[in-house]
DNA sequence: CCGAGCATGTAACACGTTACATGATTGC
DNA sequence: GCAATCATGTAACGTGTTACATGCTCGG
């Protein structure tokens, strides 16, 4: 699967949840997405020009006259459906924070922990906004949810438990750092 | 920190542990490095060009036959702790397994499952290797480390706290996958 | 002598961000 | 009327992978 049809899944994803604009659809994906995707303008306006040119998307029914609102089409939904078949391509890793900390004997002291306590805050930061989104979702399944709620609340876990291993693990490598005197 | 600049890094740093090729370079990255980093033939050989223009790298004093033989220079260790001390530039996220699960309502229980079940043997896979370099590692800390072992030995933790994480949510989610009649 | 792996490079392409440019709408 | 935000797009740039091309060396 090329990269180019990931940006499509995207945006045929969130279009099918509801239909929107371009604007609406980066703000969608910053916020409900936010924690394990990202698209910039520059990807999604001639994502939309693509797919509308080939009949994925189309101006809704009802006419809206602020702002250019897409939704699916027929034939947008069943390439949705193939899309989301197709194998992951899992991005090659690329961790600034570890690529630092092996090369960590060249560091003073103070910036080997600087290191540690800021990917800490990053994952502290993070297992906070998530506990937010859980609270309002919970809160959504209580009201009656809507089919998709269960497959969001299993997104949401991913990220607790990557930021909690995270927060762990800063915390047990601060202590070695200090403890084995090279903190 | 431009993008560029951590390709440098990654080089220098690899450098800095011992003289190498650009072939044995792209070996060390995806071998030692490549639980957090990696980088391709196409961005190492234009980077080792440009570090010797820089007078970063240059061949080392002993002339060697099979190769062209790398090491850093007075400049280039200076640049690499430059470079270490530079704000790390958080790549976007972009999980391609939660993208889809997200969107979960749209497809079938058992691809469902699949995805997370890919998702669990991913980790498990790396946390199977991660212990194999630990025990490496540990042998070689016993046997009497250089000054870098400990950073390695934080850095292998971080690998196998992540693909424990994983590990913990796949289950939970296929728990839950089954459980609430979705799966 | 031949195949596997060592070694070096380039060109084409895909991906993705950022900055810039522009204008409409809307609430104060 | 003015500021904020909605809204759309493009151009330039940098990054990064992949495929291709080429030749060497060394063990069997």
């Amino acid at each position: 699967m090329s990269r180019q049809s990931q940006t499509e899944l995207a945006v045929l994803g969130a279009l099918s949840v509801e239909p929107m604009t371009g604007y609406a659809l980066r703000q969608a994906i910053a916020g409900t997405l936010g924690h394990f995707w990202s698209e910039s303008f520059g990807q999604i306006y001639p994502a939309l020009a693509r797919l509308e040119a080939d009949g994925l998307i189309e101006p809704p029914a009802d006419g809206r006259t602020s702002g250019q609102v897409f939704a699916l089409t027929r034939t947008g939904r069943r390439r949705l459906r193939e899309l989301l078949r197709q194998p992951i391509a899992a991005p090659p890793p690329r961790n600034g924070t570890l690529l630092r900390l092996f090369f960590g004997d060249l560091l003073a002291p103070d910036e080997r922990r600087g290191l540690v306590e800021e990917a800490r805050e990053r994952a502290a930061a993070s297992l906070a906004s998530l506990s937010v989104l859980r609270r309002e979702l919970e809160a959504e399944i209580a009201a009656g949810a809507d089919a998709g709620a269960p497959y969001r609340l299993m997104t949401l876990s991913a990220g607790e438990h990557t930021a909690r291993a995270q927060l762990a693990w800063a915390d047990e490598t601060l202590v070695a750092l200090d403890q084995d005197g090279t903190g």
